[in-house]
DNA sequence: ATCTATCTAGTACCTGAGTACGATACGGCG
DNA sequence: CGCCGTATCGTACTCAGGTACTAGATAGAT
């Protein structure tokens, strides 16, 4: 797997020498001290330990633009749901202990660097129970009724393609298409696609 | 690393073939057909491919049951945010796209032995702006290039009204309601109001 | 063997949506 | 003052979306 630029901004001469140790076949790079965010080739992957000094002073229009650009894992000596949550909102796609065991931060990389997101399990359920619990019992509802191919075409429809989209996405006739979305209208009780829409997304 | 016993539930050879094939060096139990979940040592790892038949009719105590008990992949062939979020709300420890790429999978099946959770992007970001909405900048910036006026009438046309309907909440023509729509679509870059209505709630 | 559900599709029709090409009025600004 | 952005509305046109009515094929169930 091809590896991409990956920098560890701190100032912990400890805590660089273990990323160095458990991305032994990256190319590691030392941030901090004249080497900044901004010299990085795009889409690097970036460790940013929170503990760094000075790091309040990077005003959050940076922090937006370089998460666009680049990879950026933030590793808190004392991890907090709430600190995590403001890190990922601000576009971060990883938040984690940065003196986790190494198995672990060795996966953390590779997660982060193969596209996803890491968050860790505390995190993580800490985001379930706000979100799932209201809207589960109704997100699964709103397939119940229907059949297989109606499913299918629903949730096509959903993402705002048309008919003759539809149809050629599942190879039948935009004829057949509306017949299952009549079907469809029918058994959720919505007049049109864009009011499936927003039942399928769980908006209303 | 020990692995835990390892069971996929599908119907689908090749689904099982694959499973098998990406995770050569754990044993791999192949569910249905008269082997049951509870049948297995407690802390298995589990894959579910959504796609099996009777699915729906195991009741949700048992689901939160085995989720308890094991570590459970749910894998789909046509991954959904909603159909995600109520698995996970569920117990389920993974939800993940069953026909992902071979590395994928085998980084899911990695992290949720080591009993971390994996949630893919799509559903993660989900995740964060169902939390961070209040925040979020997405939620805010569709609306920049628009006047008041084009806010107001995109923001009900997001709501699944007409143009009538919008125009009589707004006491002015449907002629003038298109006028701002077209203007909103172009100033947004959308075809439709179905489009617009992603757009303004954050899917696309 | 019959019945039912599902997927498929044809023709015809109506309407809302979106666009094209205008117009009028009002307010701020150089 | 003229210029420009904004909000309002008119007529007319095209077209995708949705409906009505129909119907063949297939598979599963009773």
């Amino acid at each position: 797997m091809s590896r991409p630029a990956f920098s560890v901004l701190t100032d912990d001469e400890t805590l660089f020498a273990r990323f160095r140790g458990l991305a032994s076949d990256w190319a590691v790079y030392r941030l901090g001290n004249g080497k900044a965010i901004d010299e990085l080739p795009p889409h690097s992957l970036i460790v940013v330990d929170t503990a760094t000094r000075d790091l309040a002073a990077i005003p959050e229009k940076i922090w937006r633009a370089s998460c666009q650009q680049h990879r950026i894992v933030i590793a808190s000596s004392q991890p907090e749901d709430e600190e995590g949550l403001a890190w990922l909102d601000l576009g971060a796609t990883g938040y984690c202990h940065a003196y986790a065991a190494e198995a672990t931060l060795r996966q953390v990389l590779e997660v982060v660097a193969s596209g996803e997101l890491w968050v860790g399990r505390s995190l993580m359920s800490r985001l379930l129970k706000g979100i799932g619990a209201r809207r589960s019992t109704h997100a699964r509802n709103w397939a119940a009724p229907l059949t297989e191919r109606e499913r299918e075409v629903a949730r096509i429809a959903a993402e705002g393609d048309s008919n003759l989209e539809i149809a050629q996405a599942l190879g039948i006739t935009e004829r057949t298409v509306k017949s299952h979305l009549t079907a469809v209208f029918e058994k959720l009780g919505v007049n049109d696609r864009l009011q499936l829409a927003l039942k399928v997304h769980g908006i209303h």
